[in-house]
DNA sequence: CGGGTTTTGTAGCAGATGCTAACAAATGAC
DNA sequence: GTCATTTGTTAGCATCTGCTACAAAACCCG
């Protein structure tokens, strides 16, 4: 009983996630919340704690479904494992071909923004590198077996060596740097040891 | 003749610059550069339009000074022009192993932060990326000469991928995640073919 | 209806932030 | 010394920001 909710919890996740991932993440100030979310302060500090445990929230919302969902579409799902891991990083940088405005992504840009002052959103952004390193790794592992990667390669610090581009390519998207695909195309070429072309 | 100025720009310039750095240049606020630079507000604000004016020179300073240094001595240097890159990526972590609460380089942090929105600090970042990106293909193509790495690899796209990497790496160092020397080897391990030692 | 419970809105606080108007100090030229 | 010029400071404005005390609203049960 009692005064029924005007949001579902998932409802304000998903409105907030929004907002955090358009607007970017420190951009987004408690009246912009309350717009998106058609709440005032006290009913949005209600259920959240702080401003920052709500993005952490976010961050995992962001993670269980935007990320989760291109790491089973495009990697997981891939015939060829090496090909799949290039079309993840080549899908990065498509939304931005069509909207310029795009903010890149969200637990990308929460990163670079997170000095790791706040455990919350940490946590958050670690176990989104975590899935997708895993994936990364799985995906490595395959490549090996298949033949496409040496074998002799760690799939841990290659995944790490792709994490860390994968997040430069979405800083230097952010920032406004427009064509990134040869650094993409150089990278899978060193991986791969023959060009791979992308497909879409 | 006039009231002779406290501070030459350079000196103003150099203690803005380690407050950038060190703090964070969004931690940054307009109190605390009246306390490091030792002047009030109005004595800064005559000297540069706004708060984002002084940021961009100051990453114009950083990157004529500190990253200016750092590619001469390390890269071009360098006798082994494939070494020269690796350490140029595992000297960036070295700050870092000695105290944990530095913030990594303020030009990848700008870079990170700058939507981009600011042209002033646009412009800067791209310089500072602008020099680095040019060292590295200088080396990548030393490296060619001397058969460390293919030579049907474009040096224009190997170098935009190593800064990627590199500022991917920042990111993650910023982030406060720590053991990235396995991504680092597998990247140099991958470009060069072989395992590369690293030299201090 | 009225009591209990849960959720929401009204209104606003306390602090921080970027920046500025107005005035004082320090110099060289005469 | 006086003037013009340059640099500096005192004091504070206007705005924004995260957050909250308080009371009204909407529901269930009896």
């Amino acid at each position: 009983m009692g005064r029924p909710a005007k949001l579902q919890l998932d409802e304000v996740l998903k409105r907030a996630t929004d907002l955090f991932w358009k607007k970017g993440c420190d951009c987004v100030t408690t009246r912009d919340l309350e717009a998106a979310l058609d709440l005032r302060a006290p009913a949005i500090y209600r259920r959240f704690r702080t401003k920052d445990e709500l993005l952490a929230r976010c961050v995992d919302h962001y993670v269980d479904t935007i990320i989760l969902t291109r790491v089973r579409r495009i990697l997981e799902d891939a015939d060829d494992p090496l090909q799949g891991l290039h079309n993840f990083f080549t899908t990065t940088l498509e939304p931005h071909r069509r909207d310029a405005q795009l903010r890149g992504c969200l637990l990308a840009n929460t990163a670079a923004h997170a000095d790791g002052q706040v455990p919350e959103i940490r946590a958050a952004i670690y176990r989104g590198w975590d899935l997708i390193d895993s994936a990364f790794q799985e995906q490595i592992a395959r490549a090996q077996e298949l033949e496409q990667i040496e074998a002799d390669l760690d799939p841990k610090a290659v995944s790490q060596a792709l994490l860390l581009s994968l997040q430069g390519l979405l800083t230097l998207v952010r920032a406004g740097m427009v064509d990134l695909q040869p650094g993409i195309a150089a990278t899978f070429r060193l991986l791969g040891g023959r060009p791979t072309s992308s497909t879409q």
